[in-house]
RNA sequence: GCCCCCGUAGCUCAGUGGAUAGAGCAAUAGAUUCCUAAUCUAUGUGCCGCAAGUUCGAUUCUUGCCGGGGGCACCA
């Protein structure tokens, strides 16, 4: 409709440049937007105040002559106004609206998919927490962003690949390993000092347990070097397993787990410093080797092998990301938690460095989530262990509510997540508002079936042209709304649109649900009717989808 | 001290330069013999943190300040 519309603009303001009443054919970027009063008609343009420059001319008057050139005869414009200080406000006719419906029935699942990525190449990283512990609702947060992500971009035509990234080398692992080795020595009996640097969480004992179920008293009969190393891959592996269930039970999968340690194995990381160092963009000082990111707009060089021969997270990280683009990714995109932000420029300064365009590095920060249970506070803490896993979380709220509610905000706004607000099945949680209508819409067509013998909605042109009540075309219009919202949610990276533009979608169905009845005495209205509610159904189906909630047919 | 994010109705949050700034919750009053009341209808609420600047027009862009959160390791 827009499109269509914006077209007619250029071609009229082309014929007025041709009939020399417009001064110019350089015409200024406008917009086509959707005013807020319905006095103001269905769509609106800006076209003559932006255009005020260009054409040397007062907004009102160039609306005027683009109106005229317009002409009454396109079948779309029932009329066309100028109005405030230059808008020209266009009513789209009823009959206008009515191919909406059928598009979304001929395009059905696909209804809201563009090929705006024209099969780009993108990758999203996301979650990427380290296998040391268990996953809490900041992860959360961050996985039902990346993934919702990767599922708008996939629906707008890019390529996309998720990713997993398991940061199973370094000292971290080493730890983990050797918190399961204490804990596997106290099974034995054996009383043993436990740091305090070491992993608290009860996670730890039962990954000790089961060594112990699956190997006996065999890490006792290897040296305690090899022994803490086997515990720690045992560990990792036990911890991945975890991880990955949590994040399936959110419907989260993913299509590769890239692992550090593989990484290193294979050489990239000491090759990638051998590469910047014959570069001299890696220098050493202090016995330790320095990578040069500070000319490329960081606020200091960064170590990448410390002065006792261990390379760094952030060596391994370079060499990753080389590789990720090395890979053929026209973009990547990595999703972190906003206490990560200070690491942006060193990973910029590493793809600059290396001569690649830094701009196909994208990275979402999610802001942090506070945990409250009815507006206190749930503690945190890490080290200590006491701490509400996101496993938990999902157990408790559901799959459904949990990643609404974190997409029902900006990703870049703190979010409150209150554990039994979340619980509640009122319109304090709009997921259920949402689904609702998926489901009130299923019993619908459910009763039409069984006791109005109608077997298939299909298009029918004298029952769609019975669609005339303000409520029933005020949801076409939001329908016809839907493809730009899902196009400009991708460009955006912003999953939150969608989230708004269903519960708005879901206000203006109950809104009719209550004023009419759709299955009505006249058989034909309400072959149209169901028509058009069955449209409703299929884009509230496939907006959940995006978001990774399911659409119900019974609540 | 430096860097990033946030500041919009009592609360939780939308609003990528446009017209009279919105929604839910909370509050009050109503609606169901009828397709699911997990619903709907009606009623009020605002120095858009403050101050300059940019322009036809700023909640939106720029700068400074105030307030809140986070980050500034040879940790990950």
């Amino acid at each position: 409709m827009k499109n269509i519309l914006r077209q007619l603009i250029t071609d009229a303001a082309n014929t007025a440049f041709d009939n020399k009443e417009f001064n110019s054919n350089e015409f200024a970027e406008f917009v086509i937007e959707e005013p807020k009063a319905d006095a103001h008609g269905d769509l609106s343009t800006n076209f003559a105040m932006v255009n005020a420059k260009t054409q040397k001319m007062a907004p009102r008057q160039i609306a005027e002559i683009l109106i005229r050139c317009i002409g009454n005869d396109h079948p779309m414009i029932e009329k066309a106004e100028i109005a405030g200080p230059g808008f020209i406000n266009f009513f789209i006719s009823t009959a206008a609206w009515y191919p909406v419906l059928s598009d979304i029935f001929e395009k059905d699942t696909r209804y809201g998919f563009s090929d705006m990525g024209k099969g780009q190449k993108v990758q999203v990283e996301f979650v990427s927490a380290n296998p040391t512990g268990p996953l809490h609702v900041g992860h959360g947060r961050g996985a039902v962003v990346g993934d919702s992500v990767a599922a708008l971009l996939s629906a707008c035509g890019y390529d996309v690949h998720r990713e997993y990234y398991i940061n199973d080398a370094g000292k971290q692992i080493q730890t983990l390993g050797l918190s399961v080795f204490l804990r596997c020595q106290e099974l034995d009996g054996k009383t043993v000092e436990f740091p305090e640097d070491c992993y608290q969480g009860d996670y730890i004992h039962d990954i000790a347990k089961a060594l112990k179920d699956e190997k006996g008293d065999w890490i006792h009969t290897i040296s305690e070097n090899d022994a803490i190393a086997f515990c720690s891959g045992f560990a990792a592996d036990r911890m991945i397993i975890r991880i990955r269930s949590v994040l399936n039970s959110l419907g989260i999968e993913f299509d590769n787990w890239y692992s550090e340690q593989a990484l290193v194995d294979s050489g990239k990381v000491e090759s990638v410093i051998q590469k910047f160092k014959d570069r001299d963009l890696i220098y050493e000082k202090d016995d330790a080797l320095w990578f040069r990111t500070e000319p490329f707009g960081d606020e200091k060089d960064r170590v990448v092998v410390r002065n006792n021969g261990q390379s760094t997270y952030f060596a391994s990280d370079i060499a990753y990301h080389q590789d990720k683009l090395d890979r053929g990714f026209d973009r990547i995109i990595d999703v972190w938690g906003a206490d990560h932000h200070g690491y942006i420029p060193r990973i910029r300064a590493s793809i600059a460095a290396s001569g690649k365009d830094e701009k196909q590095f994208v990275v979402i920060l999610t802001q942090l989530v506070n945990l409250l249970r009815k507006g206190i506070p749930v503690s945190m803490g890490k080290r200590s262990g006491h701490f509400v896993t996101l496993k938990e979380v999902i157990e408790e709220v559901g799959r459904d509510a949990v990643r609404f509610i974190f997409l029902t905000r900006h990703y870049d706004s703190p979010l409150d997540f209150d554990l039994e607000v979340a619980k509640q099945k009122t319109n304090d949680n709009p997921v259920y508002y949402v689904q609702y209508v998926h489901a009130r819409i299923s019993s619908i067509i459910k009763k039409a079936r069984e006791e109005n013998g109608i077997t298939e909605i299909t298009f029918n042109e004298t029952a769609v042209a019975k669609i005339t009540e303000p409520e029933e075309l005020r949801l076409i219009k939001h329908l016809a709304r839907y493809p730009e919202t899902v196009c400009a949610s991708a460009e955006f990276m912003e999953p939150h649109r969608v989230a708004f533009y269903l519960m708005e979608l879901a206000a203006d169905f109950h809104a009719y649900y209550n004023k009419h009845r759709v299955l009505t005495e006249d058989p034909v209205l309400a072959a149209g009717r169901l028509y058009l509610i069955l449209a409703v159904q299929k884009v509230i189906r496939n907006g959940l989808t995006l978001l990774g909630v399911s659409a119900p047919d019974a609540m």
